[in-house]
DNA sequence: TTGGCGTGGTAAATTGATTAACTGCGAATT
DNA sequence: AATTCGCAGTTAATCAATTTACCACGCCAA
């Protein structure tokens, strides 16, 4: 079989590529290295003799191509970076597991960074992976700033943004309809009579951040209930994000009845401070928050959640990148994926 | 038979614009690449206008090295693999990010594979590995069959086991003391006067499984406690596995007072099968629980577990194997991290 | 003035595989 | 017989970074 014979030299023969090059084969077979390179790649012709040479002075000295001097030769390879901004965070591990999926089932590898949230963080990953000759590049953006991309697009490398989007740079993206997510998470308290609804959302150099406190103000609008800058908070989307975030709200003379939380990170957070002030929710608050957990079954307040297909998510990201490395003329595409509303608890009712 | 090797053919992909080179950049700043060489080596000497034009048009440029020429020049690669068995459990998660953190600082690259318990998918990633012709492994091993390992030990490549072990084989490994922390959490509850202690835990082809197994049945041999074999159940790592596991114990004529659980995701299952049936923890059900999740704060029942040093585990996997691949001759190393028994309500005690 | 020395720089070789450009040779065509 | 065609093979350029060998300049001492 193929398949068994190339995992037989790739396992047993690496032992001696370390030594022997294409010119001692060469040499060994009393020919020129081109010859040794074609019957190598099975490009050009060779005599049948010439070609039996090679292969028996391949199979004597035990040679192996020096991987690095392909690559370089070659200019690029087979492989697809991901720098997502929080490897941590269940979100994106579960995004990264989609693209691996896919990824798994291609002939390309995965170099994975974490950009931590830091712009510059992600711009070393992003040069080293260009640096590394990568064919694609997925990207969960730490801003939504084109100009700290520019020289990115200038590389012809193929970039799809994942979950985050920069709506000035022209590149393939994979995300959540957010306005509409946020809307009705929003709208959902609401419905349970809420007026005075308190929002915690993330950066808003960041989209998601953005359209997220978009879909919920569109609510309050739409329901004619005035908004309350000191309802709205926009802090990082961390634990401690949301811990003080939440801290905040508690410290109003007049806290909200109803809470809209923009991420899960955050909404732990906010558990911290909820459960240390001694909250009842939905009692005291009605919660709704991003991001589904599996750990739902066991919470005090089951939650009502907007659930986002993240493992989808990847997959569409890895897939669509797969896709413009294949056809780099095809028109920019966005897909966007719906996130769901999960009634449970938290949010005061059951429908 | 050789022709086989027309696969090579394979890694080559179509070129993209040529990026920054160094000599672009020495362009730029006007001086010989070999200065320009000299400022990112930091070897030989520069004067420092050069140096500070040289860092300028590197800056502006975006420059970046490329990693095939420098692995072709060094004649070692920069590139480390991980393959870790479930990239969606927060366990490997956590580790992964230590291993990012570290590698982050050096000069490698993290290939991610994931294997999903699945021994033929890890080899698969294993000779993939292999063939990108990488430093170095990480790996979260799927069985403990020396066998299935036997060809990757004959390759010279560095490889550092992560979590779990094979007891056989002389690699590196950084791991937890299962045995020591499977007795403390099984302790705690015989001090909660349990006699009747269930435990639900992994594949015993798994080195963690065996161990976590060893020190529940330590302490029950410690204190007399017979042995009873419906009481200990082994199933997947997984979400489903627990809450077949749990179903299993609860449909005992006598189910368990208390009960072990040895995995985060079979917590997750079992808490799916225990509400479904009322059960009330710790009144009906004691319980100690491997992994800390940041959950807890909102939980029902705050768990008592076993909380691993994930991050650390993937940070010291990280530095053993940088450091074996800068001296592959050094003794064969086994770091060994503790977990720590965190008590809380679950075990039916605060003390 | 000249020889010696050290600093700060450059040109060019090196690394291994690939491939464009070219050469030589024999067979076929005119 | 001369010309063309095409196969089989070689030489050398190329990829990008690193590093060795070398050079120019200035300063100091003889």
């Amino acid at each position: 079989m193929l398949n068994d014979q190339i995992s037989f030299v790739n396992i047993y023969m690496p032992k001696h590529k370390s030594n022997i090059t294409i010119k001692e084969v060469a040499e060994h077979a009393g020919v020129s290295t081109a010859t040794v390179s074609r019957v190598l790649t099975g490009s050009g012709t060779v005599s049948p003799g010439r070609r039996e040479r090679v292969e028996r002075a391949i199979e004597e000295l035990g040679y192996y191509p020096n991987r690095a001097a392909r690559e370089l030769r070659a200019g690029a390879t087979l492989k697809i970076g991901a720098v997502l901004s929080d490897i941590q965070n269940p979100f994106f591990t579960s995004c990264l597991a989609g693209i691996e999926s896919v990824l798994q089932s291609s002939e390309y590898v995965l170099i994975l960074g974490n950009s931590r949230e830091d712009a510059r963080i992600e711009k070393m990953h992003l040069n080293s992976l260009i640096g590394d000759g990568v064919g694609g590049i997925i990207l969960a953006l730490t801003s939504d700033y084109e100009e700290c991309y520019e020289e990115l697009a200038n590389t012809d490398i193929p970039i799809v943004a994942i979950d985050r989007e920069c709506k000035n740079l022209s590149i393939d993206s994979v995300v959540i309809d957010n306005v509409t997510a946020a809307h009705q998470a929003t709208e959902c308290l609401v419905k349970q009579g809420h007026r005075r609804i308190g929002f915690i959302g993330g950066p808003l150099h960041i989209s998601t951040s953005q359209d997220r406190m978009k879909g919920y103000l569109e609510v309050l609008t739409d329901q004619d209930i005035p908004v309350v800058d000191e309802l709205v908070i926009n802090g990082l989307y961390t634990q401690k994000g949301g811990r003080t975030a939440m801290e905040e709200l508690l410290s109003l003379p007049d806290p909200p009845s109803g809470l809209v939380i923009a991420n899960n990170l955050m909404t732990l957070g906010a558990f911290e401070t909820i459960y240390k002030h001694n909250i009842h929710i939905p009692g005291d608050l009605a919660l709704v928050a991003f991001d589904d957990t599996p750990w739902n079954v066991a919470l005090k307040t089951p939650l009502t959640v907007i659930a986002q297909p993240t493992y989808q998510l990847g997959e569409f990201a890895a897939k669509l990148l797969l896709d413009r490395i294949k056809n780099p003329d095809q028109p920019i595409q966005k897909i966007m994926l719906k996130g769901e509303l999960i009634v449970r608890d938290s949010c005061g009712s059951k429908g």
